[in-house]
DNA sequence: GACAAAAACGAACGTTCGTGCTTTTATAGT
DNA sequence: ACTATAAAAGCACGAACGTTCGTTTTTGTC
């Protein structure tokens, strides 16, 4: 890898943790230089703007999301084990992955919810991909007949993207150490719903 | 009320409105005294500084939220008839409400998770309340014998937060249609499994 | 209508923001 | 080693930030 790749993949690490507290907005060509050592130019000449800048975090947190929750968890065997697999590792990357802030997702997604541009755009492209990553997954636990056949999997999709977000707002700002286990109970329930046949949601 | 009371209103207003799009950390005196058509100066006079203008946005938006929300609810029977007006007026404020941006304090609580200081320990305690105001719906649900004698009304308060999570951002991010049906759905299901014995989780 | 108090203003402060340009330094291929 | 190129620095810019201060206008009371 090239020196300009090196310090420029420093960069990107250093601005995701940076964005994961205090969101991509609050992001800072100045303090993110400051804290490499590096001239706010020297470093602003490897993304040409702050737009950019922001996107390529994006970028750079879905491929390390993709690397530790995703792909790990596609090697798990369909149905049950596999969505078991995502839960778990989305949990752990939440809660002690490298960024310091937490799910950075979770965090730009209220952030940008209201402000229109390429950088929304993009992350709302990934959340879609990822949503629709725990749909497919369920999916094929209907298909393996792991599950009923007549649950919505995007239903299940929202509601355990739910159960992700209620987890993180109740450790991240409440600071409840009771979130992550009634974060599982929450999951299995939703589980056991897919599987029995006398309940009427997903 | 007198004069500066009323100013003070009307920039409360129109700050938390802001704040519900861009945050709280966005408002921005500047633009907020351009939208109103006072100096800077006139305006920073009210508050003294930012931070109290975030903590006193924070307050009047929760004013608005016991109005609009608790308070009616407050007014409906006991157990499910409670919790759902609960449900359903939240989603209403998310909805159509006056904050632009949706609920502001889905938007407050991942902004300022990492962000220790006087405006997070306000917001953390009146999201204690709310929750609180829950579970206690809840609780007394059971101890009227609506709901199972053995559910656990905090994790009802956080699955329930949960699905206004997840329904927060399929609409406000994703531009779901389908997210106000799917939120009900799972309202819905997460009452039943309090009413029935043979579920496993709240 | 005079007068004290409250409210709003206008200008400026020092900082920091994102972003250009120009120059210096470090790297990589021969 | 020499050199073309890439990377980083240095400096400056206009704008916006929160905040302070002294002054002016408006308000409410007798």
């Amino acid at each position: 890898m090239s020196k300009g790749l090196e310090t420029r993949d420093a960069i990107l690490l250093h601005a995701t943790e940076m964005a994961s507290q205090i969101g991509l907005t609050g992001l800072t060509i100045g303090a993110l230089a400051e804290d490499l050592d590096l001239s706010k130019s020297g470093l602003f000449a490897h993304f040409g703007s702050k737009e950019s800048l922001q996107i390529q975090v994006l970028e750079h947190a879905a491929q390390d999301f993709i690397e530790a929750v995703v792909r790990p968890a596609l090697r798990e065997p369909r149905g049950e084990p596999r969505l078991r697999a995502l839960f778990e590792r989305w949990l752990a990357w939440d809660r002690e992955g490298k960024l310091p802030g937490g799910c950075l997702f979770v965090a730009a997604a209220s952030e940008l919810d209201d402000r229109p541009g390429p950088v929304r755009d993009r992350l709302v492209s990934l959340q879609r991909e990822w949503l629709e990553a725990i749909a497919i997954c369920f999916q094929k636990g209907i298909e393996a007949g792991k599950f009923r056949a007549d649950a919505d999997s995007a239903q299940f999709a929202q509601d355990l993207h739910g159960v992700m977000l209620a987890f993180h707002h109740a450790t991240r700002l409440m600071g409840d150490p009771k979130a992550e286990p009634r974060a599982r109970r929450a999951f299995d329930t939703l589980l056991a719903a897919a599987r029995r046949a006398d309940s009427s949601s997903a």
